[in-house]
DNA sequence: AATGCCATGTGAAATGGTTCACAAAACAGT
DNA sequence: ACTGTTTTGTGAACCATTTCACATGGCATT
């Protein structure tokens, strides 16, 4: 008889909600380290981010034992190694298509930048805004989205055009080879399995505010994000 | 001993998740109802949300018998009775506090209008923006922002400001009696019991992309927003 | 009026996520 | 070296959500 290994090669799924959690985590040791801590507990980062100690040892012993018990988890290399599980210990290649509205606020964004999302491409089909620069990128013609996305070595694309072209605009995408969308337009988008579409819906954030003023819902905690 | 009643005032608690997926079948609805269909059944629905059919009915069956067996749920009816239950049968007070890169964009955005979020009011700290005119609304002074808000009736705030200052601004909005604030800045805000409290937070999706392409995540589905 | 068919509505089972509770480990102070 | 204190790491218990499976009800057709 075998003698079992301590975990034998046990595949872990991990839950969106952690993943969520680390990104909480990961904001909240980056002003502790502000803050000039050496260690935290997870008592202080549960409390700084509304969640429970408990929950926050939990999500963190998925990936390791990153703490010293009687002390606490040191503030920086817990960070790194949270970096380095999100995979933002490296900067990532973004293209944004549409700058409109919503694409033009999304490019002056800095913090992206410091989190390793670097747009490095901008996308649009108006005549008037191709060619103009932001932020010191030179918006280009949609018709050469496949060929762009290629050369440039693109690895994620912010969707934010009208949701009429949505579908018509991933479907290029996707042929370009680009496995991460990150959309704004309100509608559920097809993707092939191996591509990962993540949506972002403020309509549904407004609506679930609606909800809770007409039900009156008792508050727990409505939000981890 | 008393007969019981089929449902003895039972206390149901209705999760986060079913909130947001009613506002996936809003969404779908609206666009059935457009492309004139009469009815729909509950695997069509969640065909065009990614969902499962089993899903789609335990939701609804929260709230009351919509369908018809045989036949599928009448759009039109069900439609309104969602928006019955969000609460966006009728029209909420917004206000906007911050009129910067997102805040801007969010002015501009009409759909909110139609979906019953009506933006009325605009704070901002920046004497070039004060007085300024956004799409017919002039911007207000962040320090008559408690008596403006109470004024103008304000039942729900949108903050786009810096994380720096958000903590200030939402205790002012709090003091002004609002109940209901989503918040862009990405940040851990404190608000009494009452207050409905939901964060739109960008980065985490990022993350969550990036996550998944270092991980290779295998793809089941990946989001439902 | 009777039959066949279809899709809802819903308990019950299964799955997944969170909280509990405590042994184990590390440090500090004596 | 020993004792007390603190906080981690983690199975197990608990709780919530999703999926299953089928009885039920209604329509259509004959
Ligand atoms: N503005 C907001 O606050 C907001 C909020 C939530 C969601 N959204 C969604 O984000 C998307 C963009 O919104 P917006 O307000 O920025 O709209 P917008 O009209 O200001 O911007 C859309 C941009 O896409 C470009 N575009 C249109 N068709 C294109 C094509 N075929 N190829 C390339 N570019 C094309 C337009 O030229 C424009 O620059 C929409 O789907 C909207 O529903 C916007
Ligand atoms: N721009 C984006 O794409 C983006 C994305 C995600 C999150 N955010 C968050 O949204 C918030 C706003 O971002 P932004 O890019 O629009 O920044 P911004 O600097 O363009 O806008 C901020 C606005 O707030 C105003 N302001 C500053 N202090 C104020 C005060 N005390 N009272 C009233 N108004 C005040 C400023 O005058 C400015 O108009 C930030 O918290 C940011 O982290 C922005």
């Amino acid at each position: 008889m075998a003698i079992p290994t301590k975990k034998p090669d046990k595949k872990r799924r991990i839950s969106e909600s952690t993943i969520h959690r680390l990104s909480l985590y990961y904001r909240a040791l980056t002003l502790l380290e502000k803050e000039n801590y050496e260690t935290v507990s997870s008592k202080e980062l549960a409390r700084r981010e509304k969640l429970t100690p408990a929950q926050v040892r939990k999500d963190l012993s998925f990936f390791g034992s990153f703490g010293t018990r009687g002390l606490g988890y040191p503030v920086n290399e817990l960070k790194n190694k949270i970096a380095s599980i999100l995979g933002i210990d490296r900067t990532w290649r973004v293209a944004l298509v549409g700058v409109g509205n919503i694409g033009s606020a999304l490019v002056s964004y800095k913090e992206f930048m410091k989190q390793g999302f670097q747009i490095v491409k901008l996308f649009d089909n108006d005549q008037r805004k191709i060619g103009s620069n932001h932020k010191g990128i030179i918006v280009s013609d949609i018709n050469n989205l496949e060929k762009e996305l290629k050369e440039a070595g693109i690895e994620l694309v912010i969707l934010a055009v009208p949701a009429t072209v949505a579908q018509y605009i991933v479907d290029n995408v996707v042929k370009a080879g680009v496995k991460a969308i990150l959309n704004f337009a309100p509608v559920n988008l097809r993707v092939p399995d191996d591509v990962y579409l993540r949506n972002e819906n403020m309509s549904m954030e407004l609506e679930y505010l609606s909800f809770a003023l007409v039900n009156n819902l008792s508050q727990k905690r409505v939000n981890e994000g």
